[in-house]
DNA sequence: AGCAGTCTGTGCAAAATTGCACACTTTTGC
DNA sequence: GCAAAAGTGTGCAATTTTGCACAGACTGCT
């Protein structure tokens, strides 16, 4: 065991973000349970410990689009820590059982601003975050609905696994596959359908994604 | 003026991204110049001074697309603090003359590390940047391209202005209008011409916004 | 002034996408 | 176990979007 001291050398982010304490609370959620809403008042991130998390917006129409999922490690509701932002822009629902921690707005400002290695993970976390965000506007820039599919079908292959080429979709309905790609049902079932045609992917029940369906977002 | 010290607590952003020093360069773009290119080694972070630099991503397919504009007080090239990312994922151009201040990746992270105020800095910009590719990221799963459009137009309206509500966008042709949209320069010229036609943008030579064009925004 | 290169206004056919509808099949909740 | 709710497989017409093509306007350069 290390030397004990007062300093803030002894700070470690790994245990801040796995134990309760001043300004942390766990929150325990059920699947499908809502974490907090689009227009809710905004006063504390958290950080997914155990689970998934998926957020989503709803337009003034009334549509709704599934922004990301977000698995441990990630934290949620992160934009309120912006001095502006004092309400919720998405809203955020557990997709399965799942333990995050509740840090207090106030709290997280005095970590990040006191503690070197806990402001290192979350900008890590905040880069992370912006390139997959990036990455998913270019794919709209440039792609055609089908090959979007085909992207996010591979990336949920790999969604809360860091290990296993795993190639198992967490249950997903079509519908909020085409929320996530941003297009309808139809059109949706229509390329589930011709990707199994073709052995891109199985499909009874769950959803198996081979890694033949590469070649739809590579190739031409 | 303020007790000497050498402690931290001297430290100060603003100053920090105003003047060179160790592992900070000047560097003056021209109009067009080329600051990276998509797949240059990332050893630098720069911070915009003055003028303003575009974001660019080229496909394998070579369509090009333009991912933001940012003008002063914004940082360009940030993913490659990143520890993974060793290479510009994007391109970045000088829109008119332009002063940079370059800093190594490694006085960066220095900096991050050591000075709470500047990684506050840091982290707010961040978070503005992920607020604003999410919101051009919901605009695509929701509307069309003839909204969005409309809100690129608003939003160019008041680039690089903090202050008075002008109306007159900087100098920008219907292709890369189309780039920034992400569809066609044929969509980008027949909408144009049906928002002159219903009064909202005024057109002859540069580009004048009305508030009217909000309607297309809002409108259902 | 003259030429090259870029930008704009059009037009149009082909292709992609939306929006609905409806019948089935699975799940879910009680 | 059953009824309601959610999800899926189809089909199709209307609409939107793409992809080209071409002529005229404008810009910068020599």
């Amino acid at each position: 065991m290390r030397k004990t001291r007062v300093s803030i050398a002894d700070f470690d982010p790994e245990i801040f973000l796995k134990e309760t304490g001043l300004g942390r609370t766990i929150v325990e959620l059920k699947k499908n349970q809502v974490l907090f809403t689009q227009g809710d008042a905004a006063d504390s991130v958290f950080y997914v410990q155990k689970g998934s998390v998926k957020l989503t917006v709803i337009s003034p129409q009334g549509k709704e689009a599934t922004l990301s999922l977000l698995d441990a490690g990630n934290f949620v509701g992160e934009q309120c820590v912006a001095s502006a932002e004092r309400i919720r822009v998405v809203s955020a629902t557990a997709l399965v059982r799942s333990t995050l921690l509740r840090i207090d707005k106030a709290e997280m400002l005095r970590v990040l601003q006191q503690e070197h290695a806990f402001a290192g993970v979350f900008v890590s976390f905040l880069l992370a975050r912006n390139a997959r965000i990036q990455e998913d506007l270019v794919d709209h820039l440039f792609n055609s609905s089908e090959k979007r599919l085909a992207r996010i079908l591979l990336l949920l292959a790999h969604f809360g696994k860091d290990n296993e080429p795993e190639t198992v979709i967490p249950k997903m309905s079509q519908e909020v596959l085409a929320e996530m790609i941003g297009t309808t049902r139809s059109r949706v079932n229509f390329f589930m359908n011709r990707f199994r045609k073709l052995g891109f992917i199985d499909y009874n029940g769950v959803i198996q994604v081979h890694s033949s369906l590469l070649n739809v977002v590579l190739h031409e």
